[in-house]
DNA sequence: CTGTTAGCGCGTTCAT
DNA sequence: ATGAACGCGCTAACAG
């Protein structure tokens, strides 16, 4: 009825044994410190795989009388997910003192590239073990990625990823299942046909382009009584947002509404404005205070979320994983899409 | 731009030098072995608090060359999602080794109240630091509960609450909750009206009358037009929600369907052989392959899931933290409640 | 009742 | 290039 036997783990004595060498040695090794001979090093490395001797993280960090340093790179209050985002890890940064994880976090000018490649050529091995960051596609920040990289310190990227560079995770959400999820409830929402309306921030963004591209094609094969309007471009800006989603709502027949970029303030505001809320079906992405009253006041239908806080255990999971092992991949991780309507906000 | 200062953590030396005492005074002390005179404690309890002391879990794990001992006291395979719960255990399991973490499992015989209570008595507090168990409400159980607790052993209650127990913390979704928002995506999918039928495991399940009380609430306040006929009992049994759900398909003006308890296979069968499937606006409850299959086929619209992973996940990082602060209290966790369609199938 | 001491698995001087 | 010895925060065996 239970679960079967099992061995007791082997310590870096069993390995300095298996090697007939010293602990310091089988420390050098496992370290990656210098001072080591080849040939004893590849015995040292054979007893590791032979006993698959995994070190103990805590032991580690007790011995060095040191916490587990990880270090958050994120824009400063850009948009209220943003905002969310730091408060997500302001909370776990609390508990996490507890269990020897030390986290820092600086908050950096959005869309400045050069002043992230900046900080991140700044962070230290002694002071950061692993640095965690939210970046857009660029080239400089990629060399600063890789250099880190070099000097031992991990580096995972959160919510929008760095393919090109040398990151050794990734966690986020899927943003196209994240569009082709809108367009199954819009689709549901309205059996009757009519147009629907698409508001985006800016379709050079990748997330947002993925939105659209994973919408357009569940509309296109399931619900062909829709028909899509826009997608008009808000550039996550309020104002901007406000007239584009008003000229959107004077539309004849449209159904419903689809908002997948920022600016939901002014998208709100148009809607309440135009005396249609309660009438259409609307959709948006991001839990946060406005979107919240909205859902309440039934001006929005759902919610689409990324959840910061699993967001933020992920990532930390993430930063663990790879320090306790610097070889091995962790394969990235697809958080969940939260999906909020009234009923089940948390 | 970066966080605060922060002081070092206080150890067992300061708590013993702020008291005058020994290590091993405090060693009594902190885990209420006799041996020590009250005032002593008193003092040393001062002495814990004035510092805000937190013992170091991993080093004490360390010392004492033990792992964290964790014991699930889980139903059978009585259905698919006790099926995939105990497939997120063996999954956790796996990697808990690494974190100096043991899991152990036994499986009961569903809605075998007195041998649950047996087996939670047999318990040791040597080998089992906390027992995490499904169990349906019942005194023996109950009972069994208050008596491991006063052995030591911290009991956390996994999907199904015992309310009136000693257990140190609950893990599972809001039921109501899920109710409600399966009325507010039905009232959305029908907004021409019509009948919504109900299926139901038992009423005398306290997660099933949960969500069947909130799925009638946002019912009676938002949707007056749908009409709900049901709920019938197929007492989570294939066969029996197959030919109640046959029934409940031959009522005339039915628009959509809600199954709250399991019997998806039959549910499911019932649906297909009607020949109605797709016509009408379905959900059900839990991630099981009957239920992926018919979200793919559109059999079913939508699944209200409660993560397994998530659960355990919740269920031992509650384990640890009652361990760790065996006094103080942690609060309740509530999963949040996944919505799956065809579209973000994960 | 209370204190002393060795040691858990690992990292780190400091010798050799 | 390699090893011995001590300490991290905590527990336990043994003295007193």
């Amino acid at each position: 009825m239970d679960d079967s036997e099992e061995k007791p783990r082997a310590t870096v004595h069993d390995v300095a044994r298996a090697a007939a060498v010293s602990l310091a040695t089988v420390d050098r090794v496992l370290n990656g410190r210098p001072g080591v001979r080849r040939s004893t090093a590849e015995k040292v490395e054979a007893a590791i795989a032979a006993l698959d001797f995994r070190r103990d993280l805590s032991a580690s960090l007790l011995a060095r009388s040191r916490d587990l340093n990880v270090h958050f790179l994120i824009p400063d209050g850009a948009n209220e997910f943003m905002e969310n985002l730091g408060a997500a890890i302001r909370r776990r940064a609390r508990t996490a003192r507890t269990e020897r994880l030390r986290v820092e976090t600086s908050l950096l000018r959005a869309l400045d590239a050069a002043g992230l490649a900046a900080q991140i050529d700044a962070l230290s091995r002694s002071t950061c073990d692993c640095a965690i960051i939210v970046a857009a596609e660029d080239e400089a920040v990629s060399r600063a990625v890789d250099a880190a990289t070099r000097r031992g310190i991990q580096i995972v990227t959160l919510v929008s990823d760095l393919p090109g560079s040398s990151r050794r995770h990734f966690v986020g959400i899927d943003n196209a299942a994240a569009g082709r999820t809108a367009a199954g409830l819009l689709g549901r929402f309205c059996p009757g046909g009519g147009k629907i309306g698409l508001v985006a921030g800016s379709l050079g963004l990748r997330d947002h382009a993925d939105r659209v591209a994973g919408f357009r094609a569940v509309m296109a094969a399931e619900f062909p009584r829709l028909e899509i309007v826009g997608p008009v471009e808000g550039h996550d800006a309020d104002d901007e947002t406000e007239s584009l989603t008003r000229r959107l709502l004077a539309e004849p027949g449209l159904v419903g509404l689809y908002n997948l970029g920022a600016g939901n303030a002014g998208f709100v505001t148009a809607l309440q404005q135009s005396g249609k809320a309660g009438a259409l079906r609307v959709i948006a992405h991001e839990l946060t205070g406005t979107t919240r009253n909205a859902l309440a006041s039934g001006a929005i239908d759902v919610v689409l979320d990324q959840n910061p806080d699993a967001e933020i255990r992920a990532a930390l999971a993430a930063a663990r994983a790879l320090v306790q092992h610097p070889g091995s991949r962790v394969e990235d991780h697809r958080v969940e899409i939260g999906i909020f309507l009234r009923d089940n906000l948390r």
